[in-house]
DNA sequence: TACCAGGTGACTG
DNA sequence: CAGTCACATGGT
């Protein structure tokens, strides 16, 4: 076998996906956060990063009283930065911080429910404009801490989503995104679990190396049908 | 021991 | 616009 054949995925396909998901594994409490606080600075720690070092990172964040916006906007840069080092490209993350610190204390007046309680278009093009926030952090932070319906699109879901042989329009963020978007209603609960089960999915079973085995898609999955049955 | 983990921005041709 | 690289820690 050479190239694979993809197949752009209908709507019931993509709702089909995610009946199994839900069946196999079912609700999934994301995300591992109090409030918007800790949902905000967890999305930012954990780009590129396992969640476990955001953990004690946030730990840390907590212990010491860093622990709003506006005492990660008075906290020096290179402090910050050692108080989150377990998360990993530390001076990085602490800039994005004090971006959105900064953002938040001069424009919003420090008031975190206003900036959040913009238009979702509004809200995602603010977090853009932040240095250091991109599409999927925005995303996190419109779906997780503000409860609005934007589907979020990280590696686990573009894994899945090749590897069930589903034809996307192109490799950027949006192409896969839009391939949710434009097949389920907006929904914030329904956004908020399948992304969630998505990544349990890929992080326990559809791992860099598959575990094939048993899993809940092998039905429905390119990648699953050729390991298993040869039947092609 | 390499590889991997819930990315992003800068730079290059 | 697509490819490549730096950024950095901790677990397996």
């Amino acid at each position: 076998m050479t190239a694979p054949s993809t197949t752009t995925p209908s709507t019931e396909e993509v709702q089909t996906l995610y009946d199994r998901l839900f069946t196999a594994y079912g609700p999934q409490r994301w995300w591992p956060g109090d409030g918007p606080f800790d949902v905000i600075v967890g999305a930012i720690l954990t780009q590129n990063t396992n969640w476990t070092n955001v953990e004690k990172a946030l730990e840390t964040l907590r212990r010491t009283g860093v622990w709003s916006f506006a005492a990660i906007h008075g906290t020096q840069r290179d402090e910050l930065a050692e108080l989150i080092r377990s998360s990993g490209y530390f001076n990085q993350k602490a800039r994005k911080l004090h971006g959105f610190a900064a953002l938040l204390e001069n424009e919003f007046h420090g008031e975190l429910d206003q900036l959040l309680g913009l238009p979702m278009d509004e809200l995602r093009a603010r977090l853009l404009g932040i240095w250091g926030i991109g599409e999927e952090t925005a995303d996190d932070i419109v779906l997780y801490a503000s409860g609005k319906p934007s589907f979020v699109i990280d590696t686990y879901t573009r894994r899945i989503v090749d590897r069930l042989g589903w034809r996307v329009d192109g490799d950027a963020y949006g192409d896969y995104q839009s391939l949710f978007v434009e097949r389920l209603r907006p929904d914030t609960a329904l956004f908020n679990e399948y992304h969630a089960l998505l990544d349990h999915h890929a992080a326990e079973v559809c791992r860099p190396t598959p575990k094939c085995d048993g899993c809940c898609l092998l039905e429905i999955c390119l990648t699953g049908r050729n390991t298993h049955h040869e039947s092609s």
